[in-house]
DNA sequence: TCTATTCGGACAAGAGTTATCCGAGTCAAG
DNA sequence: CTTGACTCGGATAACTCTTGTCCGAATAGA
């Protein structure tokens, strides 16, 4: 039960392009956070191919959100990079044994897949109720004026 | 975000105890399951250590439950197998590179770590809301009793 | 036109999970 | 009481998936 550890960083990458006005190319978000450039730069893929961010090639390219923050849920980018399937796959051990129930009383999902599912519409439910905007909004105040502009200059550097 | 493949065999092997009055081998288990006998020892012992399940060792020993099934949540079998961490795990991104952070400023959870940690718990409560009980009485009303009353006897022989 | 810069997908290394084995301990029967 | 066979438990390999890295194709600007 772990998700991936890119997550984290594609979240953060959401958070700091929803201030920069410019795009902003991978290599400088990587050396903002100090991870792994090209590791970085695979998330990142992987949020352009969900169609939350998109891409400039070129001299003064780099990565721009799509949407308006507030329209994009922190469930969005979680299945951008995660993945959109359940944590919880039946193997449908009961086909199998000596005591294999028939395919044919196997219509009605069983006890067990349905409390894990209910399990994870509620992750999820809960996933989608926070956007970008209400992250950026939470460190806007939580983090002293001056660190903010610092950090608006160092990307434009 | 995917979860150990033998929390669905250990939930089976729950409910499948819960019917049975003596104590049951892991061989019989695996063999009713069709799945790797060695492998679902090693579930087993999971249980065991977590305090689910007792074994009785020598002749006509195995695994019986501790307690009623009425005091066994779902969550307690998927910590169990699958541990009781959140799958959600910060790095501490925000106090690497350039615009480090300062621990002093860290002492304060920031918003993305609180948002996963609602989710998981919300995810977790939703897991707890359910007993093996609640499994085993919709297993009992959705299945013949003649089935039923074939497991058994295969069981004891 | 040319160059510097960017992303994109293809390519290894490592960690974690899955699967397996044999020995220590125990209970029941004779 | 002796014997015997059966049980779990932890230590041991094979495998899959995640993590991490690299270089080539395409582009915008000079
Ligand atoms: S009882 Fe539920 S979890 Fe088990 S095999 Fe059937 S559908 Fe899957
Ligand atoms: S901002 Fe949150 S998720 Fe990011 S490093 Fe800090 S505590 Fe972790």
């Amino acid at each position: 039960m772990k998700m991936s550890g890119g997550v984290e960083w594609a979240l953060h990458c959401c958070v700091v392009l929803s201030r920069a006005g410019a795009p902003v190319p991978a290599a400088k978000l990587a050396e903002l956070h100090d991870v792994s450039q090209s590791y970085l730069a695979k998330q990142l893929q992987l949020l352009s191919r969900a169609g939350l961010v998109r891409s400039t090639l070129g001299q003064s390219g780099g990565y721009v959100l799509t949407r308006a923050t507030s329209e994009i849920t922190v469930l969005d980018v979680v299945e951008a990079i995660d993945g959109a399937q359940p944590a919880f796959r039946c193997t449908e051990v009961r086909q199998r044994g000596p005591l294999a129930v028939p395919a044919e009383r196997c219509d009605t999902p069983c006890p067990i897949a349905r409390v894990m599912d209910s399990a994870d519409r509620a992750w999820r439910e809960s996933l989608r109720a926070i956007t970008v905007a209400d992250l950026v909004a939470d460190v806007g105040r939580t983090t002293p004026a001056e660190t903010l502009e610092a950090a608006r200059q160092w990307l434009r550097a």
